[in-house]
DNA sequence: TGTCCTTTCTTGACTCGTTCAAGAAAGCCG
DNA sequence: CGGCTTTCTTGAACGAGTCAAGAAAGGACA
């Protein structure tokens, strides 16, 4: 069922519906800020020989069409999401990567003004709050943990 | 005589005094928001042979000292720069990568107060500006450059 | 100033996320 | 259903960044 309203979000922005599109976009609604390799392997359970890079294809051309949004935070590979559109922010852990959704604190579009802007035509205010997550610094206070594939907790 | 203040610096942050880490605070003082090959570049200027490890390493350490910062906006390979300690932030141009300071809008640590944090420990706003400098809104508002390797301009 | 231990640098190989390219397959308009 | 275009498969390649082992340099202390 849910097949039909991702069919439909696909030609709504002019992209052909395709297996892998729709695998895609089906797993990203089941893992929030999945990474590349999460996203290959959810897409897999539904199209098992998907090519890697027919899913790095469908990545791109779903974010082009805003149907997803792209977060590379530094030191991570890149991961996508599906909740676009509404300028909210992101919380991630330095030492486990773990991210987490944030809504913006101004209001709607709230860094997007910038106190000075060079003359630049602004399109997009990207925030990153870098921190450790509950569990690392719990873990952490002893020891120095540095596992990379904690679950996200929230 | 920019030497002293630089071996200065290094000492009171606890860093050995080598020339490899002069050479590479010393480009980033003459090269703000440098890419890692600027900076190896640079630093040869100085040091004719110094190995592209070495700047890595020195990089990561001034980075880890706090003598430095590093941006890396997705899709451009790691920039670094001297300010630290005032929580600037930057405009990005998505046509040209070229990159420009933004004093915080909201005052001194801006973003830092999210409006909810899931029991992070947060340490750091990172916050960019997306958008298209001038010299491209220029050039592109005939045509539409998607040429990544245009030399920036600012 | 010289000795010795530690940190840092050199060299060179290597990893891994991502991209490129050519031909085959599939979507979709009529 | 035919035909054109987009997308997928396959497999190679790229490149920023990392790893590792031995050589060299920094600097504390005598």
């Amino acid at each position: 069922m849910p097949h039909l309203d991702v069919a439909e979000l696909l030609r709504g922005v002019g992209l052909r519906v395709t297996r892998p599109r729709v695998a895609v976009l089906e797993a990203l609604e089941r893992l929030p800020h999945a990474d590349t390799g999460d996203v290959i392997d959810a897409a897999r359970r539904d199209v098992p020989d998907v090519s890697h890079q027919a899913v790095y294809d469908s990545l791109a051309a779903l974010t082009e069409a805003g149907l997803v949004r792209r977060i590379q935070p530094h030191g991570h590979t890149a991961r996508y999401e599906r909740r676009v559109g509404d300028n909210h922010h992101h919380v991630v852990c330095r030492t486990c990567g773990t991210i987490a959704d944030v809504d913006c604190a101004t209001g709607e579009a709230p860094c997007l003004v910038p106190s000075q802007d060079h003359g630049f035509v602004i399109d997009e205010a990207e925030v990153i709050f870098w921190g450790t997550c509950p569990a690392c610094a719990r873990a952490g206070s002893a020891e120095t943990p540095r596992d990379p594939q904690t679950p996200a907790p929230a």
